[in-house]
DNA sequence: TCTTGAATAGTCAAAGTTGACTAGTCAAAA
DNA sequence: TTTTGACTAGTCAACTTTGACTATTCAAGA
């Protein structure tokens, strides 16, 4: 759904090719989404068929054809509902990342710390990258505050949670764990 | 991944069917991953080609007959190794919720305004279902208490956004924007 | 000049995911 | 008692996603 609204956004501010849609998220949004090139195809497919965008095949010289796709008013029409269905809700991230810490008890507790501790680092590589990244103008820079709040927030609770596994009395074994 | 570790994780505690180990993630650990029945029953299929865990095909009385799934010394090591490498890793989460701020200079302020306060509501309102989840004990109290930390990073980070959003100019009108 | 590697552009078969279904059991209301 | 609705258990066809390709162009270095 979200994908969609992407697409459509891009191509708003000009006629694109598949290839250069799927580049340019790579590129710069490949924190907040994750579109693999047939994907993009595949909607963009999806898109025509809803006539939301149009197909040109071009060549420019002797070059094999490559499609360039365009948005119709219809395709507007779609985008400008869709933006506004998307900032009226709110979907809560799913990482995996935390299905780990349900069953952390079972890990002894020296060996508990150091994993966390290996992921706290990892956050940590992360949040440094995002903050080197230099200030975008318009509502880019919105991506990448929101980025940098959320990792921040979670290094917070990373200490918050290491902490108090630290403060615990070492953990009992338990059924089926190694010594 | 981390969908396997779950299930394996859960099938530590004692054989169950895939129905039960749908069922009690769909019930408590929504708000953690996805997984939906046929995809349920599909990964169980293959941890159990990979010798993770074994089948009983069991009936009760003259009910049908049901498969008990459980795990074999070679699962409650894949399930170690996962866990392992769970913790001590990090992946970012992503929302597609993000993707609609990319494109909010298209909407008038008061229009964006109001739907970012709509988005508010929503992220405020999942917030107190959350705190009125009652105290759990042992590790499932980390999950809720990562959520109640996502979700209050989450509204303020929305209130930092509306409220930088309120003290712009009027937005200029774009190409392609309805008046 | 030739080769190598990167960038551009897109495809395909395989794998993963899911909405919608079947089918039996059970308890309670009508 | 029989109908209804919820619960248990699992399946299937359709749809979505992806790793791994093909193929051309282009620039730089050997």
């Amino acid at each position: 759904m979200e994908r969609e609204l992407l697409l459509l956004g891009l191509l708003r501010q000009g006629a694109m090719h598949g290839y250069q849609l799927h580049d340019f998220i790579e590129r710069n949004l490949a924190f907040c989404t994750d579109l693999k090139k047939p994907t993009a195809y595949a909607l963009l497919d999806k898109m025509q068929a809803n006539g939301w965008v149009v197909v040109r095949e071009a060549r420019e010289g002797n070059r094999p054809y490559k499609r360039v796709y365009s948005l119709t008013p219809a395709g507007e029409e779609a985008f400008q509902r869709l933006l506004r269905e998307n900032l009226g809700a709110f979907i809560a991230a799913k990482t995996g990342s935390d299905i780990g810490l349900a069953f952390i008890d079972v890990l002894p507790k020296a060996e508990a710390l150091q994993l966390l501790n290996q992921r706290r680092a990892a956050v940590s590589a992360q949040l440094a990258e995002f903050e080197a990244v230099p200030q975008h103008q318009g509502s880019y820079q919105l991506l990448i505050d929101h980025q940098l709040h959320y990792l921040r927030s979670e290094l917070q609770w990373l200490d918050e949670v290491i902490a108090h596994i630290r403060s615990r009395r070492h953990v009992l074994r338990r059924h089926g764990e190694r010594m």
